[in-house]
DNA sequence: CGATTCTTTGAAAACAGTCAATCTGTGTGG
DNA sequence: CCACACAGATTGACTGTTTTCAAAGAATCG
Protein backbone atom coordinates (compact mmCIF):
# COMPACT_ATOMS: atom_id res chain seq x y z
CA UNK A 1 0.00 0.00 0.00
CA UNK A 2 2.75 2.30 0.92
CA UNK A 3 4.12 1.54 -2.87
CA UNK A 4 1.15 4.02 -4.22
CA UNK A 5 2.14 6.70 -2.04
CA UNK A 6 6.05 6.49 -2.45
CA UNK A 7 5.27 5.99 -6.10
CA UNK A 8 3.06 9.33 -6.31
CA UNK A 9 5.71 10.96 -4.20
CA UNK A 10 8.58 9.60 -6.99
CA UNK A 11 7.00 11.31 -9.70
CA UNK A 12 6.48 14.64 -8.02
CA UNK A 13 9.75 15.03 -6.57
CA UNK A 14 13.48 13.11 -6.04
CA UNK A 15 14.55 11.80 -2.43
CA UNK A 16 17.41 9.77 -1.69
CA UNK A 17 16.36 6.26 0.50
CA UNK A 18 17.13 7.31 3.58
CA UNK A 19 14.22 10.19 3.13
CA UNK A 20 11.35 7.56 2.18
CA UNK A 21 12.70 5.68 5.12
CA UNK A 22 11.99 8.80 7.56
CA UNK A 23 8.60 9.66 5.89
CA UNK A 24 7.56 5.46 5.88
CA UNK A 25 8.38 5.46 9.39
CA UNK A 26 5.81 7.85 9.75
CA UNK A 27 3.61 6.40 7.49
CA UNK A 28 0.20 4.21 9.53
CA UNK A 29 -1.81 2.22 6.63
CA UNK A 30 -5.13 1.88 6.92
CA UNK A 31 -8.05 -0.19 5.75
CA UNK A 32 -11.48 1.97 5.72
CA UNK A 33 -14.71 0.04 4.64
CA UNK A 34 -16.99 1.44 3.17
CA UNK A 35 -19.42 4.02 5.56
CA UNK A 36 -16.74 4.04 7.73
CA UNK A 37 -16.18 7.08 8.93
CA UNK A 38 -12.44 8.31 9.51
CA UNK A 39 -14.20 12.09 10.71
CA UNK A 40 -16.36 13.22 12.64
CA UNK A 41 -18.00 16.81 13.04
CA UNK A 42 -17.01 18.29 16.39
CA UNK A 43 -13.28 16.42 16.53
CA UNK A 44 -10.45 18.43 16.06
CA UNK A 45 -8.65 17.07 13.21
CA UNK A 46 -5.06 16.03 13.95
CA UNK A 47 -4.28 13.87 10.85
CA UNK A 48 -4.21 13.99 7.18
CA UNK A 49 -4.45 11.28 4.91
CA UNK A 50 -3.33 10.17 1.43
CA UNK A 51 -6.13 7.70 -0.71
CA UNK A 52 -3.98 4.67 -2.16
CA UNK A 53 -7.19 3.14 -3.26
CA UNK A 54 -10.76 3.80 -2.66
CA UNK A 55 -12.22 7.06 -2.47
CA UNK A 56 -13.38 9.31 0.58
CA UNK A 57 -15.44 12.12 0.99
CA UNK A 58 -15.29 15.80 3.23
CA UNK A 59 -19.17 16.61 3.82
CA UNK A 60 -21.26 18.54 6.29
CA UNK A 61 -24.97 18.65 7.85
CA UNK A 62 -26.89 22.14 7.51
CA UNK A 63 -29.38 23.75 9.62
CA UNK A 64 -31.53 21.62 8.00
CA UNK A 65 -29.91 18.50 8.49
CA UNK A 66 -29.05 18.49 4.44
CA UNK A 67 -25.71 17.20 3.82
CA UNK A 68 -23.04 18.90 1.20
CA UNK A 69 -19.91 17.63 -0.03
CA UNK A 70 -17.33 19.66 0.35
CA UNK A 71 -14.36 17.19 -1.13
CA UNK A 72 -14.14 14.35 -3.37
CA UNK A 73 -10.68 12.18 -3.01
CA UNK A 74 -9.89 9.19 -5.07
CA UNK A 75 -6.89 7.63 -5.27
CA UNK A 76 -3.52 9.80 -5.08
CA UNK A 77 -5.66 12.60 -3.55
CA UNK A 78 -5.42 14.23 0.38
CA UNK A 79 -8.21 14.05 2.77
CA UNK A 80 -8.33 16.23 5.79
CA UNK A 81 -9.76 19.17 7.31
CA UNK A 82 -7.02 22.12 7.13
CA UNK A 83 -9.27 24.50 8.88
CA UNK A 84 -9.08 22.38 12.07
CA UNK A 85 -5.67 21.29 11.36
CA UNK A 86 -4.50 24.99 11.03
CA UNK A 87 -6.60 26.22 13.78
CA UNK A 88 -7.33 23.70 16.05
CA UNK A 89 -10.61 24.13 16.69
CA UNK A 90 -13.05 21.36 16.09
CA UNK A 91 -13.92 20.40 12.69
CA UNK A 92 -17.52 21.15 10.64
CA UNK A 93 -17.04 18.40 8.68
CA UNK A 94 -17.31 14.68 8.29
CA UNK A 95 -15.05 11.97 6.27
CA UNK A 96 -16.45 8.94 5.58
CA UNK A 97 -15.80 6.30 2.93
CA UNK A 98 -17.62 5.56 -0.58
CA UNK A 99 -15.61 2.54 -1.19
CA UNK A 100 -13.59 0.56 1.00
CA UNK A 101 -10.25 2.23 0.68
CA UNK A 102 -6.99 1.91 1.41
CA UNK A 103 -5.41 4.81 2.96
CA UNK A 104 -1.86 6.78 4.68
CA UNK A 105 -2.13 8.30 7.50
CA UNK A 106 -0.21 10.89 9.10
CA UNK A 107 -0.08 12.66 12.26
CA UNK A 108 0.11 16.40 11.93
CA UNK A 109 3.02 16.72 14.31
CA UNK A 110 4.89 14.15 11.90
CA UNK A 111 3.67 15.78 8.80
CA UNK A 112 4.88 18.86 9.99
CA UNK A 113 8.28 17.66 11.01
CA UNK A 114 9.34 16.02 7.45
CA UNK A 115 8.44 18.92 6.00
CA UNK A 116 11.13 20.69 8.30
CA UNK A 117 13.75 17.77 7.82
CA UNK A 118 12.79 17.28 3.91
CA UNK A 119 13.16 20.46 2.04
CA UNK A 120 11.75 19.16 -1.38
CA UNK A 121 9.15 17.14 0.71
CA UNK A 122 7.80 20.53 1.64
CA UNK A 123 7.77 22.02 -1.70
CA UNK A 124 5.88 18.77 -2.71
CA UNK A 125 3.04 20.10 -0.22
CA UNK A 126 3.32 23.78 -1.31
CA UNK A 127 2.79 22.63 -4.96
CA UNK A 128 -0.31 20.70 -3.60
CA UNK A 129 -1.53 23.49 -1.82
CA UNK A 130 -1.33 25.84 -4.42
CA UNK A 131 -3.19 23.68 -6.84
CA UNK A 132 -5.57 23.22 -4.53
CA UNK A 133 -6.29 26.82 -4.11
CA UNK A 134 -6.96 27.01 -8.20
CA UNK A 135 -8.81 24.35 -7.78
CA UNK A 136 -10.89 25.97 -5.40
CA UNK A 137 -11.16 29.14 -7.15
CA UNK A 138 -12.12 27.73 -10.35
CA UNK A 139 -15.28 25.86 -8.25
CA UNK A 140 -16.12 29.54 -6.75
CA UNK A 141 -16.03 30.79 -10.26
CA UNK A 142 -18.25 27.98 -11.95
CA UNK A 143 -20.82 28.22 -8.68
CA UNK A 144 -21.07 31.97 -9.09
CA UNK A 145 -21.35 32.04 -12.96
CA UNK A 146 -22.68 28.87 -14.10
CA UNK A 147 -26.39 27.61 -14.24
CA UNK A 148 -27.39 24.18 -13.13
CA UNK A 149 -26.89 23.14 -16.42
CA UNK A 150 -23.11 24.27 -16.93
CA UNK A 151 -22.24 23.30 -13.76
CA UNK A 152 -23.00 19.56 -14.00
CA UNK A 153 -20.91 19.86 -17.87
CA UNK A 154 -18.23 21.63 -15.67
CA UNK A 155 -18.20 18.56 -13.27
CA UNK A 156 -18.57 16.06 -16.25
CA UNK A 157 -15.45 18.19 -17.93
CA UNK A 158 -13.38 17.84 -14.88
CA UNK A 159 -13.97 15.16 -13.16
CA UNK A 160 -14.72 12.34 -16.21
CA UNK A 161 -14.09 9.56 -13.99
CA UNK A 162 -15.67 9.87 -11.05
CA UNK A 163 -19.28 10.49 -12.83
CA UNK A 164 -19.80 6.58 -13.00
CA UNK A 165 -18.31 6.09 -9.41
CA UNK A 166 -19.99 8.80 -7.33
CA UNK A 167 -23.88 8.14 -6.91
CA UNK A 168 -25.83 11.15 -8.73
CA UNK A 169 -27.19 12.82 -5.42
CA UNK A 170 -23.92 13.29 -4.27
CA UNK A 171 -22.75 15.08 -7.42
CA UNK A 172 -25.65 17.39 -7.27
CA UNK A 173 -24.76 18.03 -3.26
CA UNK A 174 -20.55 18.61 -4.15
CA UNK A 175 -22.41 21.53 -6.84
CA UNK A 176 -25.24 22.76 -4.76
CA UNK A 177 -28.24 21.21 -6.33
CA UNK A 178 -30.97 19.38 -5.47
CA UNK A 179 -30.70 16.08 -6.86
CA UNK A 180 -34.19 16.12 -8.94
CA UNK A 181 -32.76 20.01 -10.14
CA UNK A 182 -29.59 17.24 -11.71
CA UNK A 183 -31.38 14.75 -12.66
CA UNK A 184 -33.56 16.61 -15.01
CA UNK A 185 -30.52 17.94 -16.23
CA UNK A 186 -29.10 15.08 -17.05
CA UNK A 187 -32.65 14.47 -18.90
CA UNK A 188 -32.69 17.26 -21.02
CA UNK A 189 -28.99 17.01 -21.81
CA UNK A 190 -29.42 16.79 -25.93
CA UNK A 191 -31.08 12.93 -26.27
CA UNK B 1 5.06 52.74 1.48
CA UNK B 2 7.51 50.15 1.73
CA UNK B 3 7.05 50.41 5.86
CA UNK B 4 3.69 49.06 5.46
CA UNK B 5 4.97 45.96 3.64
CA UNK B 6 7.80 46.05 6.42
CA UNK B 7 4.78 46.14 9.47
CA UNK B 8 3.49 43.12 7.75
CA UNK B 9 5.89 40.66 7.45
CA UNK B 10 7.33 41.51 10.59
CA UNK B 11 4.10 40.64 12.40
CA UNK B 12 4.34 36.94 10.89
CA UNK B 13 7.72 36.74 10.94
CA UNK B 14 11.13 37.45 12.12
CA UNK B 15 13.69 38.63 10.15
CA UNK B 16 17.46 39.74 9.93
CA UNK B 17 18.17 43.56 8.64
CA UNK B 18 20.12 42.21 5.61
CA UNK B 19 16.80 39.69 5.34
CA UNK B 20 14.39 42.75 4.83
CA UNK B 21 17.55 44.24 2.33
CA UNK B 22 17.00 41.54 0.15
CA UNK B 23 13.28 41.51 -0.14
CA UNK B 24 13.32 45.58 -0.53
CA UNK B 25 15.34 45.20 -3.36
CA UNK B 26 13.07 43.21 -5.19
CA UNK B 27 9.89 45.50 -4.02
CA UNK B 28 8.36 47.72 -6.86
CA UNK B 29 6.70 50.37 -5.26
CA UNK B 30 3.33 51.66 -8.00
CA UNK B 31 0.87 53.97 -7.52
CA UNK B 32 -2.64 52.95 -9.27
CA UNK B 33 -5.36 55.21 -9.47
CA UNK B 34 -8.99 54.35 -9.14
CA UNK B 35 -9.99 52.18 -12.34
CA UNK B 36 -7.06 51.34 -13.50
CA UNK B 37 -5.74 47.91 -14.61
CA UNK B 38 -2.99 46.26 -13.48
CA UNK B 39 -3.56 43.16 -14.97
CA UNK B 40 -5.96 42.21 -18.24
CA UNK B 41 -7.76 39.42 -19.30
CA UNK B 42 -5.38 37.43 -21.78
CA UNK B 43 -1.89 38.52 -20.10
CA UNK B 44 0.31 36.14 -18.33
CA UNK B 45 0.41 36.96 -14.78
CA UNK B 46 3.95 37.29 -13.91
CA UNK B 47 3.93 39.42 -10.87
CA UNK B 48 2.20 39.41 -7.12
CA UNK B 49 1.16 42.46 -5.87
CA UNK B 50 1.00 43.76 -2.58
CA UNK B 51 -1.49 46.14 -1.13
CA UNK B 52 -0.38 48.59 1.11
CA UNK B 53 -3.19 51.14 0.96
CA UNK B 54 -6.36 51.45 -0.87
CA UNK B 55 -8.03 48.21 -2.62
CA UNK B 56 -8.05 45.76 -5.58
CA UNK B 57 -10.27 43.98 -6.99
CA UNK B 58 -9.92 40.57 -9.68
CA UNK B 59 -12.98 39.92 -11.87
CA UNK B 60 -13.80 38.21 -15.03
CA UNK B 61 -16.41 38.70 -17.73
CA UNK B 62 -18.54 35.70 -18.56
CA UNK B 63 -20.01 35.00 -21.70
CA UNK B 64 -22.81 37.26 -21.53
CA UNK B 65 -20.78 40.29 -20.87
CA UNK B 66 -21.22 40.10 -16.99
CA UNK B 67 -19.06 40.78 -14.53
CA UNK B 68 -18.25 38.56 -11.55
CA UNK B 69 -15.86 39.54 -8.95
CA UNK B 70 -13.44 37.27 -7.40
CA UNK B 71 -11.80 38.28 -5.06
CA UNK B 72 -11.15 42.04 -3.10
CA UNK B 73 -7.73 42.88 -1.78
CA UNK B 74 -7.72 45.63 0.62
CA UNK B 75 -4.65 46.69 2.83
CA UNK B 76 -2.46 44.33 3.97
CA UNK B 77 -3.70 41.46 1.25
CA UNK B 78 -2.13 39.90 -2.00
CA UNK B 79 -3.43 40.15 -5.31
CA UNK B 80 -2.23 38.03 -8.15
CA UNK B 81 -3.94 35.18 -10.60
CA UNK B 82 -2.21 32.32 -9.00
CA UNK B 83 -3.44 29.91 -11.57
CA UNK B 84 -1.42 32.13 -14.29
CA UNK B 85 1.11 32.26 -12.27
CA UNK B 86 1.51 28.58 -11.61
CA UNK B 87 0.80 27.30 -15.04
CA UNK B 88 2.19 30.10 -17.64
CA UNK B 89 -1.18 30.41 -19.39
CA UNK B 90 -2.95 33.69 -20.14
CA UNK B 91 -5.44 34.78 -16.78
CA UNK B 92 -8.88 34.81 -17.35
CA UNK B 93 -9.08 37.62 -15.15
CA UNK B 94 -8.60 41.20 -14.89
CA UNK B 95 -7.58 43.39 -11.70
CA UNK B 96 -8.12 46.97 -11.03
CA UNK B 97 -8.11 49.75 -8.21
CA UNK B 98 -11.42 50.40 -6.92
CA UNK B 99 -9.81 53.04 -4.96
CA UNK B 100 -6.27 54.90 -5.38
CA UNK B 101 -4.41 52.71 -4.22
CA UNK B 102 -0.40 52.17 -3.36
CA UNK B 103 0.89 48.88 -4.00
CA UNK B 104 3.85 46.70 -4.16
CA UNK B 105 4.83 44.36 -6.96
CA UNK B 106 7.36 41.44 -7.14
CA UNK B 107 8.04 39.70 -9.61
CA UNK B 108 7.24 36.15 -9.87
CA UNK B 109 11.03 35.13 -10.40
CA UNK B 110 12.10 37.81 -7.49
CA UNK B 111 9.10 36.32 -5.65
CA UNK B 112 10.59 32.67 -5.62
CA UNK B 113 13.81 33.88 -5.59
CA UNK B 114 13.48 34.82 -1.76
CA UNK B 115 11.31 32.55 -0.84
CA UNK B 116 14.05 29.82 -1.97
CA UNK B 117 16.58 32.50 0.23
CA UNK B 118 14.94 33.18 3.16
CA UNK B 119 13.24 30.38 4.56
CA UNK B 120 10.75 31.98 7.07
CA UNK B 121 9.78 33.91 4.30
CA UNK B 122 8.76 30.95 2.84
CA UNK B 123 7.07 29.49 5.82
CA UNK B 124 5.00 33.01 5.74
CA UNK B 125 4.01 32.47 2.01
CA UNK B 126 3.07 29.02 2.98
CA UNK B 127 1.25 29.93 5.75
CA UNK B 128 -1.18 32.74 3.58
CA UNK B 129 -1.48 29.95 0.64
CA UNK B 130 -3.59 27.73 3.32
CA UNK B 131 -5.14 30.64 4.88
CA UNK B 132 -5.98 31.34 1.22
CA UNK B 133 -7.01 28.00 0.85
CA UNK B 134 -9.38 27.96 4.03
CA UNK B 135 -10.99 30.97 2.77
CA UNK B 136 -11.86 29.68 -0.33
CA UNK B 137 -13.29 26.02 1.13
CA UNK B 138 -15.98 28.75 3.36
CA UNK B 139 -16.68 30.30 0.26
CA UNK B 140 -17.50 27.62 -1.78
CA UNK B 141 -19.32 26.35 1.52
CA UNK B 142 -21.38 29.24 1.34
CA UNK B 143 -22.22 29.39 -2.13
CA UNK B 144 -23.59 25.86 -1.94
CA UNK B 145 -25.33 25.84 1.00
CA UNK B 146 -27.26 29.83 1.89
CA UNK B 147 -29.74 31.30 0.25
CA UNK B 148 -29.62 34.93 -1.09
CA UNK B 149 -29.94 36.34 2.26
CA UNK B 150 -27.78 34.17 4.42
CA UNK B 151 -24.66 34.87 1.97
CA UNK B 152 -25.29 38.61 2.20
CA UNK B 153 -25.42 37.96 6.00
CA UNK B 154 -22.50 36.11 5.47
CA UNK B 155 -20.69 38.94 3.57
CA UNK B 156 -21.35 41.46 6.29
CA UNK B 157 -20.37 39.12 9.35
CA UNK B 158 -17.19 38.19 7.55
CA UNK B 159 -16.00 41.73 5.90
CA UNK B 160 -17.58 43.91 7.76
CA UNK B 161 -15.57 46.82 7.01
CA UNK B 162 -15.89 46.28 3.33
CA UNK B 163 -19.56 46.70 2.84
CA UNK B 164 -19.27 50.73 3.24
CA UNK B 165 -16.23 50.68 0.82
CA UNK B 166 -17.47 48.46 -1.53
CA UNK B 167 -20.15 49.74 -4.35
CA UNK B 168 -23.27 47.15 -3.50
CA UNK B 169 -23.39 45.66 -7.02
CA UNK B 170 -20.11 44.76 -6.39
CA UNK B 171 -20.83 42.80 -3.58
CA UNK B 172 -23.47 41.42 -5.38
CA UNK B 173 -21.25 39.94 -8.20
CA UNK B 174 -18.78 38.63 -5.20
CA UNK B 175 -21.64 36.74 -3.96
CA UNK B 176 -23.14 35.82 -7.18
CA UNK B 177 -26.30 37.41 -7.02
CA UNK B 178 -27.97 39.81 -8.70
CA UNK B 179 -27.82 43.70 -8.06
CA UNK B 180 -31.78 44.04 -7.58
CA UNK B 181 -31.52 40.50 -5.55
CA UNK B 182 -29.08 42.08 -3.05
CA UNK B 183 -31.16 45.10 -3.06
CA UNK B 184 -34.20 43.34 -2.08
CA UNK B 185 -32.45 40.84 0.31
CA UNK B 186 -31.02 44.41 2.42
CA UNK B 187 -34.74 45.80 2.20
CA UNK B 188 -36.09 42.81 3.71
CA UNK B 189 -33.79 42.34 6.71
CA UNK B 190 -35.15 43.58 9.54
CA UNK B 191 -36.83 46.56 9.26
C1' DC C 1 -36.36 -12.14 -2.37
C1' DG C 2 -36.94 -8.11 0.71
C1' DA C 3 -34.70 -4.02 2.12
C1' DT C 4 -32.10 -0.19 0.99
C1' DT C 5 -30.44 3.11 -1.73
C1' DC C 6 -30.78 5.69 -5.75
C1' DT C 7 -33.15 7.91 -9.57
C1' DT C 8 -36.97 9.73 -11.98
C1' DT C 9 -41.27 12.19 -12.56
C1' DG C 10 -45.08 15.52 -11.92
C1' DA C 11 -47.20 19.43 -9.88
C1' DA C 12 -46.89 23.37 -7.07
C1' DA C 13 -44.35 26.84 -4.68
C1' DA C 14 -40.44 29.56 -3.65
C1' DC C 15 -36.71 31.89 -5.19
C1' DA C 16 -33.78 34.60 -7.92
C1' DG C 17 -33.06 36.83 -12.38
C1' DT C 18 -34.44 40.06 -16.07
C1' DC C 19 -36.20 44.19 -17.95
C1' DA C 20 -37.51 48.82 -17.61
C1' DA C 21 -38.23 52.84 -15.16
C1' DT C 22 -37.19 55.92 -11.54
C1' DC C 23 -34.57 57.91 -7.90
C1' DT C 24 -30.26 59.20 -5.56
C1' DG C 25 -26.01 61.10 -4.88
C1' DT C 26 -21.53 62.55 -6.80
C1' DG C 27 -18.48 64.84 -9.34
C1' DT C 28 -17.07 67.49 -13.56
C1' DG C 29 -16.84 70.97 -16.82
C1' DG C 30 -18.62 75.16 -18.48
C1' DC D 1 -22.44 77.67 -8.94
C1' DC D 2 -25.31 75.36 -11.93
C1' DA D 3 -26.38 71.89 -15.26
C1' DC D 4 -25.46 67.75 -16.67
C1' DA D 5 -23.71 63.29 -16.99
C1' DC D 6 -22.79 59.24 -14.66
C1' DA D 7 -22.54 55.62 -11.46
C1' DG D 8 -25.18 53.47 -8.12
C1' DA D 9 -29.47 51.91 -5.80
C1' DT D 10 -34.26 50.92 -5.71
C1' DT D 11 -38.78 49.35 -7.26
C1' DG D 12 -42.49 46.86 -9.79
C1' DA D 13 -44.01 43.53 -12.95
C1' DC D 14 -42.79 39.61 -15.15
C1' DT D 15 -40.16 35.45 -16.44
C1' DG D 16 -37.61 31.61 -15.71
C1' DT D 17 -35.08 28.51 -12.93
C1' DT D 18 -34.59 25.71 -9.08
C1' DT D 19 -36.49 23.70 -4.99
C1' DT D 20 -39.83 21.19 -2.52
C1' DC D 21 -43.02 17.61 -1.75
C1' DA D 22 -44.91 13.33 -2.81
C1' DA D 23 -44.92 9.22 -5.22
C1' DA D 24 -43.31 5.67 -7.94
C1' DG D 25 -39.81 3.22 -10.58
C1' DA D 26 -34.87 1.12 -10.98
C1' DA D 27 -30.96 -0.80 -9.26
C1' DT D 28 -28.09 -2.94 -5.88
C1' DC D 29 -26.96 -5.78 -1.95
C1' DG D 30 -27.17 -9.04 1.57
Amino acid sequence: MIEVFKKYISEKITLAEEEYSIIESVCISRKVKKRQFIMHEGEVCKQIAFVCKGFLRTYFIDDNGDEHIMNFAPENYWSGDRESLMSGFPSKYNIDALEDSDIIVIKKADFDEICKRIPSFNDMTNAILQKSLVVAQQRIHASITYSAEEKYNYFLSKYPSLVNRVPQHMIASYLGLSRETLSRVRKNRLG
